[in-house]
DNA sequence: TCTGGGGTCCTAGGACCC
DNA sequence: TCTGGGGTCCTAGGACCC
């Protein structure tokens, strides 16, 4: 038996986590730029407040109700989706960490899982705070299902037998469903499948034919027989991304250098704490596509490097070369995107005798440059191309301190 | 004024190989 | 007159996830 564990509103729970007087008040996070609605409480969802509402159109909803507003905070939540993790792990020696909020553990051989399922609910919420809910079932696509029905009631469920299964199956709505998108959704329901039962009914040449391989893994699943497997290792990632709109849009060459060396810059710090690096780099410009009154483009550009690299300079050079081959003048971008693939381990780069490779010094110079960084704070030290103004950078206008992660911000108590 | 970011996997089609 | 079979690799596009 597979059990999901997964958080109750993630970010909006982080951001109670220190501040009780926002327990029983509606709370809603914001995306980043303070965009769009990305995590609600329970009471901003009873309120009618939904998922991906730009929140510049809901700004008179949020005064009404009194719902307190949050910009995403990343080091706060990344901190606690640790403890969280941790504390799910001493429950059984296989866990799948699947997202920042969601973690697979693997129940099998265990008894009484009603119990056990209760008791590392009752756990976790007692030693970090932050409330979670438990589906447990035979597949990772029905514990997916228990999970959500979990969350509706006391926080457990447990589906432990074919009857049991069909009978939440049966009105469960089939765009509900891990791995029925947006697209799946519309075409079964324009044919009148509307239910994970219906779905489940349908022969598997079908589901093959219009869902794909996919498709047939996850209809499988529904039936119980375990198709897609724990991940109990991370992969190493095959492609990284850098990319973020701007605080505000820009058409100047002199900012777009800034952003793009900036976010270069943040690229080549992933590559180096996944100790891989890029052979290739591509960078992208976007206008506002929510702007057709400003004429839109999408230039974009691949780099293949000499060399495989992972420092802060050779990333940034490359990508200013990308810049400069597709910047176009007379377009105000709101975007610019930093893409480095074709991935290989940081220790397997080959040398070339022919290349007259001197960015040794820069690996240097990246290392000492991490150190710095990590000691005393991100972006203490950086490459001058990325701009001291920086008046492109994310707007955060209701940023929560850094209570785990920064001394300055730890609670002070009496 | 203002609309997120970062990934994975699968398929189809084309280029190329012997 | 007639023009194969079997395979790999790459890319773009489209679906999905949180």
């Amino acid at each position: 038996m597979i059990a999901l564990a997964d958080c109750n509103n993630f970010y909006a729970s982080c951001e109670r986590l220190f501040r009780p007087k926002y327990i029983g008040v509606p709370v809603v996070v914001l995306s980043n730029n303070d965009g769009c609605v990305i995590a609600r409480s329970n009471e901003a969802k009873e309120i009618g407040i939904v998922m991906g509402a730009p929140y510049f159109q809901i700004k008179d909803i949020i005064k009404e109700n009194n719902i307190a507003v949050f910009s995403s905070h990343y080091t706060l939540y990344g901190d606690i989706s640790a403890r969280v993790m941790t504390n799910l792990a001493r429950f059984t020696p296989e866990v799948e960490v699947y997202s920042i909020d969601e973690c697979f553990l693997n129940l099998k051989g265990f008894d009484n899982l009603q119990d056990y399922a209760t008791e590392i609910r009752t756990s976790v919420v007692t030693n970090t705070g932050i409330p979670i809910s438990l589906g447990v079932a035979p597949t990772k696509v029905l514990a997916k299902v228990a999970n959500k029905k979990a969350k509706k009631g006391n926080g457990v469920m447990v589906l432990d037998s074919d009857e049991k299964i069909s009978k939440i199956l049966i009105d469960y709505p089939v765009e509900d469903l891990w791995g029925i998108g947006r697209q799946y959704a519309n075409k079964l329901i324009s044919m009148d499948i509307k239910t994970a039962e219906q779905l489940r009914q349908l022969p598997i040449d079908w589901v093959q034919k219009n869902l794909t391989i996919v498709g047939v893994r996850m209809w499988r699943e529904l039936w119980g027989e375990s198709c897609i497997p724990l991940k109990l290792s991370l992969d190493p990632k095959k492609g990284m991304c850098t990319s973020r709109a701007f605080g505000k849009m820009t058409g100047d060459y002199v900012e777009l250098q800034e952003a793009t060396a900036s976010y270069a810059s943040r690229l080549a710090m992933k590559l180096r704490r996944e100790a891989r690096c890029a052979t290739v780099l591509s960078v992208r410009l976007l206008t506002n596509r929510f702007n057709p009154s400003h004429p839109q483009c999408y230039p974009s550009i691949t780099v293949p490097l000499a060399h495989p690299v992972n420092n802060t300079n050779d990333i940034i050079k490359a990508a200013l070369f990308g810049l400069k081959k597709i910047y176009l003048r007379g377009y105000l971008f709101q975007k610019v995107e930093v893409m480095a693939t074709g991935l290989i381990p940081q220790n397997e780069v080959q040398l070339n005798i022919f290349d007259k490779f001197d960015g040794i010094k820069y690996d240097k110079l990246s290392q000492i440059m991490d150190k710095v960084n990590m000691h005393f704070g991100a972006g203490t030290i950086k490459i001058a191309t990325e701009g001291t103004k920086q008046r492109w950078t994310l707007r955060r206008d209701f940023l929560s301190p850094e209570y785990t992660t920064n001394w300055d911000d730890i609670i002070k108590t009496k």
